[in-house]
DNA sequence: AAGGTTGATTGACATTTATCAATCTGCCTT
DNA sequence: AAGGCAGATTGATAAATGTCAATCAACCTT
């Protein structure tokens, strides 16, 4: 039942412009998978064989050196993961494993090389896709190195505040340990931040935050579209 | 003397496989700048108004936050900066200042999206310039979610050992205090991270770096292609 | 309901990194 | 040659962050 993917993949913004054979054309040779929670996908290093695709569940972007994991970025669907090391041929530069059961469209990357190739419309789409995922990067770089981890986590709430509709209460979407990688610290030091953000109004229950008073918590914060801005 | 520099920038991997027509679209808009050193020449949220080429000299790229400050990369010639806000017409994140006296060739930005749009071959070229930009920054994320200071500089050494062609001995491209904040830490602490590093065979002079048995240093530093492969 | 497992939290402590102030050094200018 | 300046280094100290061990809480499973 691969087919049932299709609209959603065809509406991505990587997918929506180019033309109805390329779009068959990668369709053709993609597989279906579902995989419980906690399953390796790929490996960094690895050669690049399948452009994935998230329908459902979520997936998690790691990297490791000398015995350390961190991670780099949550994918949730419906989106692409390693499209630039699909396109340049080269070897994953993270690893990936599922956090949630989730369904995951395989497209062979040899495939889409071709497509590449051969639509103009799907290589802008490409590029726009990418230089997204840069400027994505850059301002999880610019998160890192310039501010400390108390500040870190303030923002990143401001920011699932805003996903939540701004929402005085929501729900964080993943869990903290795995929070505490993706904001480069410790579980531990992540709970002593969000003690530490007590004196601004967060409240945290389990997984729940309540921030009573935003306006308290942004002039901690200091937000910059330039870092936290998801559209820009 | 605009002309004298269109060679070079032909030669870009980014320019090289471009139809006739659509470099002559790109140059013809162009114009060319030399600057002395220490002068800004974008700031972070301004609009993308130009792709900016150096072709001589050197540019850094740096981001500010809370009266905070780091380098992101340094730019050497042959190279274009910011493409990516140029094609998305999105502001720039970054801001770049001259580290020496720089000679840029400035193409407006408007045409580097026409003619991304009209010729598919800049259009892959595009992509594939973005996808290194992309793997590039999320090997310097890496760098600096798993490695402590002292473990970026040995590698940061190595791999300018390496760009320098295997030689015991080179020169650090840019002042210390850049380099720094590029490694993300303070220049004091990078001054300690040298010093801890002597006890691996380097010995630093000024900008001049030594390294005494390589095979020690890469026994610390622990290197991966994974992150410290440039091509990769 | 009991037990077991996993993640979260806390406290004590160690390590890493930053800050501040004081030289030191090399280079430039006059 | 003297002075001045900017960057680099050093030492003392503070702050931030990590580690380790213990405990707690929530959620499974049976």
């Amino acid at each position: 039942m691969l087919e049932r993917d299709f609209p959603e993949i065809r509406a991505l913004p990587l997918f929506a412009g180019i033309a109805a054979d390329s779009f068959e054309a990668l369709m053709r040779g993609a597989y279906l998978q579902t995989f419980p929670p906690q399953i390796d996908l790929i490996r960094e290093g690895d050669p690049s064989d399948f452009l994935h695709v998230v329908t459902e569940g979520a997936v998690e972007m790691f990297a490791s050196w000398s015995g350390r994991d961190t991670v780099i970025q949550t994918v949730r669907p419906v989106s692409t993961f390693i499209l630039a090391a699909t396109i340049r041929d080269a070897p994953y530069l993270m690893s990936a494993r599922t956090i949630s059961r989730s369904r995951l469209v395989l497209i062979p990357s040899q495939d889409v090389r071709d497509v590449f190739e051969a639509d103009p419309a799907f290589a802008r789409a490409v590029v726009m896709d990418l230089a997204q995922c840069y400027r994505s990067v850059v301002k999880h770089t610019k998160d890192l190195k310039l501010r400390n981890s108390i500040e870190r986590l303030a923002n990143y709430l401001l920011r699932q505040r805003k996903a939540a509709g701004d929402a005085a209460a929501f729900q964080l979407p993943v869990e903290k340990r795995r929070l505490a990688a993706f904001l480069g610290m410790t579980p531990e030091n992540l709970s002593r931040a969000f003690r530490s953000l007590e004196a601004y109004g967060v409240v945290t229950d389990g997984a729940s935050v309540r921030i009573n008073d935003p306006s308290d918590l942004v002039g901690f914060a200091r937000p910059t579209p330039l870092i936290d801005d998801g559209d820009l």
